[in-house]
DNA sequence: TTATTAGATGAATATTTATTCATTTATATT
DNA sequence: AATATAAATGAATAAATATTCATCTAATAA
Protein backbone atom coordinates (compact mmCIF):
# COMPACT_ATOMS: atom_id res chain seq x y z
CA UNK A 1 0.00 0.00 0.00
CA UNK A 2 2.34 2.49 -1.13
CA UNK A 3 3.99 3.41 -4.16
CA UNK A 4 6.00 1.16 -6.19
CA UNK A 5 9.28 1.17 -7.34
CA UNK A 6 9.44 1.79 -10.96
CA UNK A 7 11.16 -1.19 -12.66
CA UNK A 8 11.80 0.99 -15.94
CA UNK A 9 14.55 2.76 -13.96
CA UNK A 10 16.64 -0.33 -13.78
CA UNK A 11 16.96 -0.16 -16.87
CA UNK A 12 17.72 3.63 -17.10
CA UNK A 13 20.69 2.97 -14.68
CA UNK A 14 22.06 -0.27 -16.38
CA UNK A 15 22.17 1.77 -19.49
CA UNK A 16 24.08 5.08 -18.01
CA UNK A 17 26.18 2.84 -15.93
CA UNK A 18 27.15 1.01 -19.31
CA UNK A 19 27.89 4.36 -20.98
CA UNK A 20 30.02 5.50 -18.67
CA UNK A 21 31.91 2.86 -17.41
CA UNK A 22 33.26 2.70 -20.84
CA UNK A 23 34.82 5.67 -20.40
CA UNK A 24 35.96 5.61 -16.91
CA UNK A 25 36.16 2.50 -15.50
CA UNK A 26 35.10 1.27 -12.37
CA UNK A 27 37.01 3.67 -10.04
CA UNK A 28 36.29 6.52 -13.22
CA UNK A 29 32.64 5.82 -12.65
CA UNK A 30 30.50 8.57 -10.12
CA UNK A 31 27.49 7.86 -9.41
CA UNK A 32 25.92 11.62 -9.94
CA UNK A 33 26.51 11.06 -13.21
CA UNK A 34 24.85 7.91 -13.43
CA UNK A 35 22.11 9.87 -11.80
CA UNK A 36 22.27 12.64 -14.14
CA UNK A 37 22.32 10.35 -17.26
CA UNK A 38 19.61 8.14 -16.54
CA UNK A 39 17.90 11.17 -14.88
CA UNK A 40 17.30 10.65 -11.55
CA UNK A 41 18.72 11.74 -8.33
CA UNK A 42 21.57 10.83 -6.95
CA UNK A 43 19.96 9.07 -3.65
CA UNK A 44 17.09 7.63 -6.16
CA UNK A 45 20.01 5.23 -7.46
CA UNK A 46 20.51 4.14 -3.56
CA UNK A 47 17.09 3.06 -3.59
CA UNK A 48 17.76 0.66 -6.66
CA UNK A 49 20.99 -0.38 -5.78
CA UNK A 50 22.62 -0.65 -2.46
CA UNK A 51 26.13 1.20 -3.22
CA UNK A 52 28.62 1.15 -6.64
CA UNK A 53 30.13 -2.15 -6.12
CA UNK A 54 26.53 -3.62 -6.14
CA UNK A 55 25.37 -1.59 -9.32
CA UNK A 56 28.54 -2.87 -11.44
CA UNK A 57 28.00 -6.68 -9.93
CA UNK A 58 24.22 -6.95 -11.10
CA UNK A 59 24.99 -5.33 -14.38
CA UNK A 60 27.77 -7.74 -15.59
CA UNK A 61 25.79 -10.34 -14.30
CA UNK A 62 22.77 -8.77 -16.47
CA UNK A 63 24.58 -8.16 -19.10
CA UNK A 64 26.17 -11.82 -19.70
CA UNK A 65 22.99 -13.57 -18.69
CA UNK A 66 21.91 -11.50 -21.76
CA UNK A 67 24.66 -12.15 -24.11
CA UNK A 68 24.67 -15.83 -23.22
CA UNK A 69 21.24 -16.11 -23.86
CA UNK A 70 20.73 -14.20 -26.89
CA UNK A 71 23.82 -16.45 -28.36
CA UNK A 72 22.35 -20.00 -27.59
CA UNK A 73 18.67 -18.74 -28.62
CA UNK A 74 20.03 -20.00 -32.12
CA UNK A 75 21.26 -23.23 -30.73
CA UNK A 76 19.58 -26.62 -32.25
CA UNK A 77 20.21 -29.88 -30.49
CA UNK A 78 19.39 -31.75 -33.78
CA UNK A 79 22.17 -29.64 -35.93
CA UNK A 80 25.17 -31.52 -36.35
CA UNK A 81 28.31 -30.09 -34.26
CA UNK A 82 29.42 -28.42 -37.47
CA UNK A 83 26.24 -26.84 -37.95
CA UNK A 84 25.50 -25.94 -34.79
CA UNK A 85 29.07 -24.65 -34.07
CA UNK A 86 28.72 -22.32 -37.30
CA UNK A 87 25.40 -20.88 -36.40
CA UNK A 88 26.60 -19.81 -32.90
CA UNK A 89 29.92 -19.07 -33.53
CA UNK A 90 28.41 -15.89 -36.21
CA UNK A 91 25.63 -15.51 -34.31
CA UNK A 92 28.22 -14.71 -31.32
CA UNK A 93 29.60 -12.46 -34.32
CA UNK A 94 27.30 -10.85 -34.92
CA UNK A 95 25.88 -9.50 -31.58
CA UNK A 96 29.32 -8.46 -30.49
CA UNK A 97 30.00 -5.99 -33.28
CA UNK A 98 25.89 -4.78 -32.82
CA UNK A 99 26.90 -3.95 -29.14
CA UNK A 100 30.28 -4.27 -28.81
CA UNK A 101 29.42 -1.82 -25.33
CA UNK A 102 28.37 -4.74 -23.67
CA UNK A 103 30.79 -7.38 -24.66
CA UNK A 104 33.89 -4.69 -23.62
CA UNK A 105 31.93 -3.86 -20.40
CA UNK A 106 32.06 -7.98 -19.78
CA UNK A 107 35.58 -8.19 -21.15
CA UNK A 108 36.63 -5.69 -19.17
CA UNK A 109 35.40 -6.71 -15.84
CA UNK A 110 35.52 -10.39 -16.43
CA UNK A 111 39.18 -10.81 -14.54
CA UNK A 112 39.32 -8.02 -12.14
CA UNK A 113 38.66 -7.56 -8.32
CA UNK A 114 35.80 -5.48 -8.47
CA UNK A 115 33.54 -8.35 -9.03
CA UNK A 116 32.52 -10.64 -5.96
CA UNK A 117 33.58 -14.32 -6.38
CA UNK A 118 29.57 -14.88 -6.01
CA UNK A 119 29.34 -12.46 -9.54
CA UNK A 120 32.31 -14.59 -10.93
CA UNK A 121 30.69 -18.01 -10.00
CA UNK A 122 27.01 -16.98 -11.00
CA UNK A 123 28.75 -15.78 -14.36
CA UNK A 124 30.93 -18.54 -15.61
CA UNK A 125 28.08 -20.67 -14.96
CA UNK A 126 25.76 -19.13 -17.41
CA UNK A 127 28.45 -20.86 -19.92
CA UNK A 128 27.90 -24.31 -18.73
CA UNK A 129 25.55 -25.00 -21.83
CA UNK A 130 28.11 -23.51 -24.58
CA UNK A 131 31.08 -25.72 -22.62
CA UNK A 132 28.80 -28.77 -22.37
CA UNK A 133 28.22 -28.26 -26.18
CA UNK A 134 31.68 -27.80 -26.99
CA UNK A 135 32.61 -31.07 -24.58
CA UNK A 136 30.56 -33.02 -26.87
CA UNK A 137 32.54 -31.43 -29.93
CA UNK A 138 35.65 -32.76 -28.61
CA UNK A 139 34.44 -36.24 -26.96
CA UNK A 140 32.51 -36.64 -30.92
CA UNK A 141 35.90 -36.05 -32.45
CA UNK A 142 35.27 -33.39 -34.17
CA UNK A 143 37.25 -30.56 -32.51
CA UNK A 144 40.83 -30.76 -30.50
CA UNK A 145 41.34 -32.86 -27.17
CA UNK A 146 41.82 -29.86 -24.69
CA UNK A 147 40.66 -28.23 -22.16
CA UNK A 148 37.26 -26.75 -22.95
CA UNK A 149 38.66 -23.21 -20.95
CA UNK A 150 41.06 -23.14 -23.58
CA UNK A 151 38.72 -24.27 -26.44
CA UNK A 152 36.53 -20.90 -24.95
CA UNK A 153 39.94 -18.72 -24.93
CA UNK A 154 40.75 -19.18 -28.48
CA UNK A 155 37.18 -18.56 -29.79
CA UNK A 156 36.82 -15.62 -28.16
CA UNK A 157 39.86 -14.09 -27.76
CA UNK A 158 39.91 -13.14 -31.71
CA UNK A 159 36.56 -11.85 -31.86
CA UNK A 160 36.89 -9.59 -28.76
CA UNK A 161 40.48 -8.36 -30.27
CA UNK A 162 38.24 -7.88 -33.84
CA UNK A 163 35.62 -6.24 -32.65
CA UNK A 164 37.51 -3.65 -30.47
CA UNK A 165 39.23 -2.83 -33.85
CA UNK A 166 35.73 -2.52 -35.21
CA UNK A 167 34.65 -0.37 -32.22
CA UNK A 168 37.86 1.80 -32.75
CA UNK A 169 36.45 2.46 -36.15
CA UNK A 170 40.32 0.88 -37.20
CA UNK A 171 38.63 -2.21 -39.62
CA UNK A 172 35.32 -2.77 -41.41
CA UNK A 173 33.65 -6.16 -41.62
CA UNK A 174 32.20 -7.49 -44.37
CA UNK A 175 30.21 -10.23 -45.13
CA UNK A 176 33.25 -12.09 -46.63
CA UNK A 177 35.56 -11.26 -44.18
CA UNK A 178 33.25 -12.41 -41.79
CA UNK A 179 32.40 -16.41 -43.62
CA UNK A 180 36.79 -15.82 -44.04
CA UNK A 181 36.98 -14.91 -39.96
CA UNK A 182 34.83 -18.24 -39.29
CA UNK A 183 37.16 -20.16 -41.25
CA UNK A 184 39.66 -19.13 -39.36
CA UNK A 185 38.20 -19.88 -36.09
CA UNK A 186 36.95 -23.23 -37.17
CA UNK A 187 40.54 -24.08 -38.60
CA UNK A 188 42.02 -23.56 -35.72
CA UNK A 189 40.00 -26.08 -33.03
CA UNK A 190 38.76 -28.56 -35.94
CA UNK A 191 40.60 -32.07 -34.97
CA UNK B 1 76.37 21.86 -10.39
CA UNK B 2 73.78 20.27 -8.22
CA UNK B 3 71.94 16.93 -6.97
CA UNK B 4 71.88 14.67 -9.92
CA UNK B 5 68.42 12.93 -10.67
CA UNK B 6 68.38 9.43 -8.92
CA UNK B 7 67.91 7.69 -12.46
CA UNK B 8 67.07 4.58 -10.47
CA UNK B 9 63.90 5.83 -9.37
CA UNK B 10 62.25 6.05 -12.63
CA UNK B 11 62.23 1.74 -12.26
CA UNK B 12 61.01 1.97 -8.68
CA UNK B 13 58.06 4.16 -9.68
CA UNK B 14 57.71 2.32 -13.24
CA UNK B 15 57.70 -1.02 -11.05
CA UNK B 16 54.98 0.53 -8.30
CA UNK B 17 52.64 1.87 -10.62
CA UNK B 18 52.39 -1.35 -12.74
CA UNK B 19 51.81 -3.53 -9.82
CA UNK B 20 49.29 -0.96 -8.35
CA UNK B 21 47.54 -0.46 -11.68
CA UNK B 22 46.31 -4.14 -12.05
CA UNK B 23 45.21 -4.16 -8.63
CA UNK B 24 42.61 -0.54 -8.83
CA UNK B 25 43.02 0.48 -12.84
CA UNK B 26 44.40 4.84 -13.44
CA UNK B 27 41.85 6.24 -11.79
CA UNK B 28 41.52 3.83 -8.43
CA UNK B 29 45.83 4.16 -8.82
CA UNK B 30 46.95 6.54 -5.45
CA UNK B 31 49.80 8.55 -6.13
CA UNK B 32 50.58 8.07 -2.44
CA UNK B 33 50.40 4.63 -2.69
CA UNK B 34 53.03 4.39 -5.44
CA UNK B 35 55.39 6.58 -3.95
CA UNK B 36 55.63 3.98 -0.54
CA UNK B 37 55.41 1.27 -3.11
CA UNK B 38 58.55 3.16 -4.56
CA UNK B 39 59.97 4.42 -1.34
CA UNK B 40 59.70 7.95 -1.98
CA UNK B 41 57.89 10.81 -0.82
CA UNK B 42 54.72 11.44 -2.79
CA UNK B 43 56.40 15.37 -3.67
CA UNK B 44 59.23 13.14 -5.12
CA UNK B 45 56.88 11.86 -7.81
CA UNK B 46 56.54 15.20 -9.50
CA UNK B 47 59.57 15.45 -9.95
CA UNK B 48 60.04 12.77 -11.96
CA UNK B 49 56.55 12.38 -13.67
CA UNK B 50 54.55 16.11 -14.42
CA UNK B 51 51.49 14.03 -12.92
CA UNK B 52 49.65 10.76 -12.89
CA UNK B 53 48.21 10.90 -16.47
CA UNK B 54 51.85 11.01 -17.88
CA UNK B 55 53.10 8.45 -15.30
CA UNK B 56 50.54 6.19 -17.31
CA UNK B 57 51.76 7.37 -20.56
CA UNK B 58 55.21 6.86 -19.92
CA UNK B 59 55.03 3.63 -18.52
CA UNK B 60 52.90 1.95 -21.06
CA UNK B 61 55.13 3.11 -23.73
CA UNK B 62 58.19 1.70 -21.89
CA UNK B 63 56.07 -1.67 -20.88
CA UNK B 64 55.15 -2.01 -25.03
CA UNK B 65 58.76 -0.98 -26.14
CA UNK B 66 60.16 -3.33 -23.97
CA UNK B 67 58.14 -6.31 -24.99
CA UNK B 68 58.22 -6.02 -28.45
CA UNK B 69 61.85 -5.59 -28.58
CA UNK B 70 62.22 -8.78 -26.82
CA UNK B 71 59.91 -10.33 -28.89
CA UNK B 72 62.21 -9.54 -31.89
CA UNK B 73 64.60 -9.93 -30.75
CA UNK B 74 64.63 -13.93 -31.77
CA UNK B 75 64.10 -12.70 -35.30
CA UNK B 76 66.29 -13.58 -37.82
CA UNK B 77 65.78 -12.51 -41.81
CA UNK B 78 67.87 -15.24 -42.94
CA UNK B 79 64.98 -18.01 -42.00
CA UNK B 80 62.16 -18.66 -43.82
CA UNK B 81 58.88 -16.75 -43.09
CA UNK B 82 57.61 -20.69 -41.39
CA UNK B 83 60.55 -21.13 -39.33
CA UNK B 84 60.72 -17.26 -38.48
CA UNK B 85 57.06 -17.16 -37.42
CA UNK B 86 57.57 -20.23 -35.03
CA UNK B 87 60.45 -18.57 -33.24
CA UNK B 88 58.49 -15.50 -32.80
CA UNK B 89 55.34 -16.89 -31.80
CA UNK B 90 56.60 -19.05 -29.53
CA UNK B 91 58.97 -16.47 -27.56
CA UNK B 92 56.06 -14.05 -27.68
CA UNK B 93 53.96 -16.61 -26.11
CA UNK B 94 56.42 -17.37 -23.39
CA UNK B 95 57.10 -13.64 -22.77
CA UNK B 96 53.70 -13.13 -22.03
CA UNK B 97 53.65 -15.91 -19.63
CA UNK B 98 56.42 -14.94 -18.23
CA UNK B 99 55.68 -11.54 -16.96
CA UNK B 100 51.45 -10.93 -17.38
CA UNK B 101 51.60 -8.37 -15.63
CA UNK B 102 53.16 -6.12 -18.56
CA UNK B 103 50.61 -7.79 -21.16
CA UNK B 104 48.04 -7.15 -18.82
CA UNK B 105 49.15 -3.65 -18.36
CA UNK B 106 49.09 -3.22 -22.15
CA UNK B 107 46.01 -4.73 -22.73
CA UNK B 108 44.30 -2.81 -20.49
CA UNK B 109 45.31 0.55 -21.68
CA UNK B 110 45.78 -0.11 -25.23
CA UNK B 111 41.89 0.78 -26.30
CA UNK B 112 41.38 3.28 -23.67
CA UNK B 113 41.25 7.21 -23.53
CA UNK B 114 43.52 7.53 -20.46
CA UNK B 115 46.49 7.63 -23.41
CA UNK B 116 46.83 10.58 -24.90
CA UNK B 117 46.56 10.54 -29.34
CA UNK B 118 50.91 10.56 -29.51
CA UNK B 119 51.52 7.46 -26.84
CA UNK B 120 48.98 5.26 -28.71
CA UNK B 121 50.88 6.31 -32.21
CA UNK B 122 54.32 5.96 -30.86
CA UNK B 123 52.83 2.66 -29.32
CA UNK B 124 51.66 1.33 -32.56
CA UNK B 125 54.78 2.48 -34.68
CA UNK B 126 56.91 -0.46 -32.59
CA UNK B 127 54.67 -3.04 -33.86
CA UNK B 128 55.69 -1.62 -37.66
CA UNK B 129 58.79 -4.38 -37.90
CA UNK B 130 56.12 -7.12 -36.96
CA UNK B 131 53.60 -5.70 -39.32
CA UNK B 132 55.91 -5.57 -42.15
CA UNK B 133 57.13 -9.12 -41.42
CA UNK B 134 53.31 -10.08 -41.63
CA UNK B 135 52.44 -8.45 -44.91
CA UNK B 136 55.65 -10.08 -46.23
CA UNK B 137 54.20 -13.06 -45.06
CA UNK B 138 50.93 -12.43 -47.57
CA UNK B 139 52.94 -11.46 -49.89
CA UNK B 140 54.47 -14.76 -49.97
CA UNK B 141 51.44 -16.03 -50.49
CA UNK B 142 52.30 -18.43 -47.00
CA UNK B 143 49.57 -16.72 -45.01
CA UNK B 144 45.85 -15.49 -45.86
CA UNK B 145 45.19 -12.30 -47.94
CA UNK B 146 43.68 -9.85 -45.37
CA UNK B 147 44.42 -6.52 -43.35
CA UNK B 148 47.56 -7.22 -41.01
CA UNK B 149 45.40 -5.78 -38.34
CA UNK B 150 42.93 -8.22 -38.57
CA UNK B 151 46.26 -11.56 -38.67
CA UNK B 152 47.37 -9.72 -35.52
CA UNK B 153 44.23 -9.87 -33.93
CA UNK B 154 44.16 -13.18 -34.76
CA UNK B 155 47.36 -14.18 -32.84
CA UNK B 156 47.04 -11.98 -30.14
CA UNK B 157 43.57 -12.69 -28.94
CA UNK B 158 43.93 -15.77 -27.75
CA UNK B 159 47.39 -15.10 -26.45
CA UNK B 160 45.87 -12.57 -24.36
CA UNK B 161 42.70 -14.70 -22.84
CA UNK B 162 44.90 -17.88 -22.22
CA UNK B 163 47.81 -16.01 -20.25
CA UNK B 164 44.87 -14.48 -17.80
CA UNK B 165 43.43 -18.11 -17.22
CA UNK B 166 46.95 -19.07 -16.39
CA UNK B 167 47.30 -15.67 -14.50
CA UNK B 168 44.09 -16.74 -12.10
CA UNK B 169 45.68 -20.09 -11.60
CA UNK B 170 43.29 -21.82 -13.53
CA UNK B 171 45.11 -23.67 -16.41
CA UNK B 172 48.51 -24.92 -16.43
CA UNK B 173 50.49 -24.67 -19.53
CA UNK B 174 53.10 -27.78 -20.36
CA UNK B 175 55.33 -27.83 -23.50
CA UNK B 176 53.16 -30.40 -25.38
CA UNK B 177 49.95 -27.73 -24.85
CA UNK B 178 52.02 -25.14 -25.98
CA UNK B 179 53.41 -26.67 -29.24
CA UNK B 180 49.40 -27.40 -29.75
CA UNK B 181 48.61 -23.56 -29.32
CA UNK B 182 51.02 -22.78 -31.47
CA UNK B 183 49.66 -25.30 -34.18
CA UNK B 184 46.10 -23.95 -34.04
CA UNK B 185 47.49 -20.43 -34.26
CA UNK B 186 49.47 -21.69 -37.83
CA UNK B 187 46.28 -22.85 -38.80
CA UNK B 188 43.91 -20.29 -38.48
CA UNK B 189 46.36 -18.06 -40.67
CA UNK B 190 47.83 -20.26 -42.75
CA UNK B 191 46.44 -20.18 -46.46
C1' DT C 1 86.08 24.00 1.80
C1' DT C 2 82.29 26.56 0.70
C1' DA C 3 78.55 28.30 -2.10
C1' DT C 4 75.14 27.05 -5.14
C1' DT C 5 71.63 24.55 -6.96
C1' DA C 6 68.45 21.08 -7.70
C1' DG C 7 66.66 16.88 -5.56
C1' DA C 8 63.85 15.14 -1.62
C1' DT C 9 60.43 15.61 1.83
C1' DG C 10 55.65 15.28 3.67
C1' DA C 11 52.24 18.26 5.70
C1' DA C 12 48.83 21.43 3.98
C1' DT C 13 45.59 22.72 0.40
C1' DA C 14 42.06 22.40 -2.75
C1' DT C 15 39.12 19.49 -4.96
C1' DT C 16 36.39 15.73 -5.79
C1' DT C 17 32.84 12.32 -4.78
C1' DA C 18 30.23 8.25 -2.33
C1' DT C 19 26.69 8.07 0.64
C1' DT C 20 23.18 9.77 3.87
C1' DC C 21 18.98 11.92 5.42
C1' DA C 22 15.33 15.33 6.27
C1' DT C 23 11.79 16.57 3.38
C1' DT C 24 8.54 16.21 -0.38
C1' DT C 25 5.62 13.57 -3.59
C1' DA C 26 2.82 9.90 -5.61
C1' DT C 27 0.25 5.72 -5.30
C1' DA C 28 -2.45 2.04 -3.31
C1' DT C 29 -5.65 0.72 0.03
C1' DT C 30 -9.45 1.66 3.12
C1' DA D 1 -11.58 11.34 0.04
C1' DA D 2 -8.32 10.38 3.60
C1' DT D 3 -4.44 7.84 5.22
C1' DA D 4 -0.41 5.30 5.14
C1' DT D 5 3.58 4.03 3.10
C1' DA D 6 7.42 3.89 0.29
C1' DA D 7 9.57 6.27 -3.65
C1' DA D 8 12.00 10.45 -5.05
C1' DT D 9 14.73 14.42 -4.19
C1' DG D 10 19.12 16.94 -3.77
C1' DA D 11 21.65 19.49 -0.40
C1' DA D 12 24.72 18.32 3.33
C1' DT D 13 28.23 15.33 5.20
C1' DA D 14 32.18 12.81 5.53
C1' DA D 15 35.95 10.86 3.42
C1' DA D 16 39.38 10.47 0.09
C1' DT D 17 43.17 12.05 -2.82
C1' DA D 18 45.96 14.79 -6.61
C1' DT D 19 49.00 18.28 -6.40
C1' DT D 20 51.65 22.08 -4.33
C1' DC D 21 55.08 24.31 -1.63
C1' DA D 22 57.98 25.83 2.22
C1' DT D 23 61.74 23.64 4.05
C1' DC D 24 65.57 20.61 4.34
C1' DT D 25 69.48 17.89 2.28
C1' DA D 26 73.19 16.40 -0.61
C1' DA D 27 76.08 16.69 -4.57
C1' DT D 28 78.68 19.51 -7.71
C1' DA D 29 81.98 22.94 -9.08
C1' DA D 30 84.71 26.90 -8.01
Amino acid sequence: MARPKDESKIDAIYEATLRLVLETGFNGLKMADVAREAKLATGTLYIYFKNKEVLINELYYHLKKSKVTQMMSVYEPSDSFQVAFKKLWLNYFTISLNEPERMKFIEQFTHTSYLTKKTKQQGDLLLKPLEDFLADGIKQGVIKKLPVALVLSQLMGPIIEIVKLHYDGSLKITPALKEELFAMAWASIRK
